[in-house]
RNA sequence: CGGGGCGUGGCGCAGUCCGGUUAGCGCACCUGCUUUGGGAGCAGGGGGCCGCAGGUUCGAAUCCUGCCGCCCCGACCA
């Protein structure tokens, strides 16, 4: 048994804050709201990093990098944008601390104030437009197509590892293009992109959608997203995908000459995914004994756990060992041995399940007499018995079996937790009792979506994409409704 | 910023109401022996400005005042 993880079934949120810490994924730093990402953690980041990195490449992305500080004036050029940030920005007033007359510490030196205060970048549309200015003449210099990695600030009230943090990573993609069709193109195809990631790489199914008014990006015309679904039925946004239209282009007058001579704004588009991932990666598929990972995420794939009673039969047990690592590694299989005689086998074993290594290989003397080894999956807890000979091959399959299963688990049970409902009470039930989204005919005004928000919690999480239009009527107002909505509850 | 809870070895806690031995327990850590197919056992050992600052008292982890920090619930948000 895990020791000291609680039971989703008891308290989802605290296993959940336990699991992070205790799998070496995240603690929290001195600074309230911030994240130390420990190195368990970070190597799946970066696995996420490098795969996302190569589909942006694949798409025609180049990537670059801008300041971290933003002038306060350039915030306030696009309207909604300020609305959207200015209440979470930090704000830098000063450059220079000094030795306080009383010699008790640093002060900040009130001679060291800046002329104009700097913003952390709360997201970096505003600085990348300012550059796109200069950057932007002619159609010939479109489509412009910049991603950048980067650490940003929103000065949340209320945070949580990984999925809300005061600082965090990710990437934020940032396009002008000549006309609106492109743009929009641009906008679904990597609404696209980060789909085929999420569901195939992190093996979580999404529902895609336009966000309603009220849950849009501040500065964007439409906001893409794909939804997904937790195991305790709350929806997690994992991504976005902004058609901006030409309000950033005006707001920084951003023009290009046209092939006949015209001068027109260009139309954007900004695109973004976060360390938030790893909250949605986490909260997906574990279970009471830890992390789950899927094969194609897991930092190591494999770890081969010798059973040993002394020197000679570690000898024997480490030759077997290297020959499976080295069949493993030309498999593109990445694997450890964990030979330490400082730890038990049965620790090693609980410390790898909480850590989600998808394949354990265990090897002991029966198995030397036998010509054998043990392997257990993490997802499922089984255990096989099978020849030394077979192992790699077999690994190879159990790993792509894994990362197919771990994605229809998830998909069966977001699927079961999709219920339609024609009635406000129904509506209440649902969410109650069994959670997860509900779909259902909303109207189309803020007024109603807010009224719901406020009654139930519920919001609406999406106006999915790929439904063809179902006329009805609102299950709150009873007015006519185009189509049916995804409402849930929201991390 | 409102409501609630909590600050005691690295971690998790007891002790605080009702002041008084040397501040205790579990985990972790160190040493030794025995162990090793699901978080080993025994023996020994190290580690504490009891959140901070004042006050009351012969005496404070314990009572009083002020401050700081953290967690949970709300308002805000990816």
């Amino acid at each position: 048994m895990s020791k000291g993880l609680p039971k989703r079934s008891e308290d989802y949120s605290q296993w959940y804050n336990e699991l992070v810490k205790k799998a070496d994924l995240a603690e929290n730093s001195p600074v309230r709201g911030c994240m130390v990402i420990k190195p368990y953690g970070f190597a799946v980041w970066e696995k996420m990093q490098a795969i996302l990195d190569k589909m942006f490449k694949e798409t025609g992305h180049s990537n670059a990098y801008f300041p971290i500080f933003i002038p306060k004036s350039y915030l306030s050029k696009e309207a909604d944008h300020v609305e959207g940030f200015a209440k979470e920005c930090a704000v830098v007033t000063h450059y220079r601390l000094k030795q306080a007359d009383d010699k008790s510490g640093l002060v900040v030196d009130p001679e060291a104030k800046l002329e104009e205060e700097l913003i952390v970048r709360p997201t970096s549309e505003t600085v990348i437009w300012n550059t796109y200015k200069q950057w932007i003449q002619s159609y010939r210099d479109l489509p412009l197509k910049i991603n950048q990695w980067a650490n940003v600030v929103r000065w949340e009230m209320r945070t949580r590892l990984f999925l809300r943090t005061t600082e965090f990573l990710w990437q934020e993609g940032h396009t002008a293009h000549a006309t609106e069709a492109e743009a929009k193109e641009e906008t679904l195809l990597m609404l696209q992109v980060y789909t085929d990631f999420v569901q195939n790489f992190m093996a979580l199914p999404v529902i895609q959608g336009v966000k309603t008014e009220s849950e849009r990006f501040a500065g964007a015309v439409d906001t893409y997203c794909m939804e997904t679904l937790m195991q305790d039925g709350k929806a997690l946004q994992a991504g976005t995908s902004h058609f901006l239209g030409q309000n950033f282009a005006k707001a920084f007058d951003v023009k290009f000459a046209t092939r006949d001579g015209g001068l027109e704004y260009v139309w954007g588009t900004s695109w973004g995914v976060s360390t938030r991932l790893m909250g949605a990666l986490i909260m997906a598929h574990s279970d009471d004994k830890g992390l789950v990972l899927p094969p194609r995420l897991a930092p190591k794939q494999v770890v081969i756990i010798p059973i040993f009673k002394n020197e000679d039969e570690l000898e024997a047990i480490d030759a077997v060992a290297r020959g499976i690592i080295g069949q493993l590694k030309e498999l593109n299989i990445t694997a450890d041995f964990d030979d330490r005689d400082t730890q038990k086998p049965g620790w090693k074993f609980a410390e790898y399940e909480l850590k989600g290594v998808p394949v354990r290989i265990a090897i002991g003397p029966r198995d030397l007499d036998n010509g054998t080894v043990e392997l257990a999956r993490r997802d499922t807890s089984e255990k096989i018995s099978l020849s030394q000979q077979e192992v790699a091959p077999k690994v190879k399959y159990i790993l792509s079996e894994m990362q197919d299963s771990i994605y229809k688990k998830a998909l069966k049970f977001r699927d079961e937790h999709i219920t339609t409902v024609n009635t406000f009470d129904e509506f209440k039930q649902v969410l109650k009792n069994k959670g997860g989204f509900i779909k259902a005919h909303w109207d189309g005004t803020a007024e109603t979506e807010m009224r719901i928000k406020e009654e139930t919690k519920a919001t609406i999480r999406c106006i999915p994409l790929n439904q063809g239009a179902k006329a009805g009527s609102c299950i709150y107002s009873g007015k006519p409704s185009v189509q049916q909505v995804y409402f849930a509850k929201a991390y």
